[in-house]
DNA sequence: CTAGCCCTGCGAACACCTTGCAGCTACGAC
DNA sequence: GTCGTAGCTGCAAGGTGTTCGCAGGGCTAG
């Protein structure tokens, strides 16, 4: 039996390898990786999987599809598995917390940026920023001074 | 007289130099500005600035409140002053270009995660990823080999 | 005018990502 | 099964964007 990322990668003229196949496991058990928390997972399998393979294979996959990225901070991007529900994230630029909320909440917004704009939005690529709850109500002033 | 900038700055416990002038000026001057093309503009007047005092500067000027910024693209953020007309960026994936419409748009949008999540969205560093109007009507299948 | 501390320039360091190359391996052809 | 080749990987060097430590200089209060 062939599995269908193995079908979705072939289709494109791609090879299936044990990397490609260990950082698509890592992407879906990671739900949100950097390529660095990728590497470090993909590791715990295959200890000498290097760094520049991860990026070379994210974009591999993102190319054929079974995975997305988002940019959250100013850092490194996230990736995730594409079936996965569609999300946007809110970044708080207090506590650094990352929130997903369903991108339905958005739909309006969308509607109006495909009519009035001719612009197609890819939503959960997507990274809101702002202040949650939690910091809008104990309103310091002295951001994130914990280095994460 | 003192200028409005000045007195920010003071509020601050920050001193007025003339750095932190230029930086403001190129700022206003480019409406749209990484710290690299800032830093370039502030040596025309000023030719021995160098680029750490521009990344310094600008942390100053946010702090205060004389400029924001916002992530385009994954690299260099961009900035601008504060009394520009709040806006949000459509960047197109495809061709890179970059569009600003009115924050009037996500009205709606802002509303709902205020009330639904409690977050309040600073709508002006959010940057909408997409496709804009002319690369969706012309789907060809290959982005921007053009290296800009 | 004087003293003190903030601010700046400089260089090194850091984080993140890309690239060139040599060897290995998946996979189609036989 | 085995062979050949093109694609893939690991490694190390390099690139870009950003931060930091330090010593000297300039802004400001008194």
């Amino acid at each position: 039996m062939t599995a269908d990322w193995e079908e979705r990668l072939r289709e494109h003229g791609f090879r299936i390898t044990p990397q490609r196949q260990l950082v698509l496991e890592a992407v879906e058990a990671l739900r949100h990786g950097t390529p660095e928390e990728i590497l470090v997972e993909v590791q715990r399998t295959a200890s000498g999987v290097n760094l520049s393979t991860i990026y070379r294979t994210l974009e591999v996959l993102e190319d054929v599809g079974l995975v997305t990225h988002a940019h959250i901070g100013h850092g490194a991007p996230t990736y995730h598995a594409v079936d996965e529900h569609v999300h946007i994230h809110l970044v708080c630029d207090r506590c650094r917390a990352v929130q997903s909320i369903p991108a339905g909440v958005a739909a309006s917004f969308v509607a109006a940026l495909r009519d009035d704009y001719g612009f197609r939005t890819d939503i959960s690529h997507v990274s809101v920023h702002g202040h949650c709850r939690d910091c809008e109500e104990a309103p310091r002033h002295h951001e994130a001074d914990d280095p994460l």
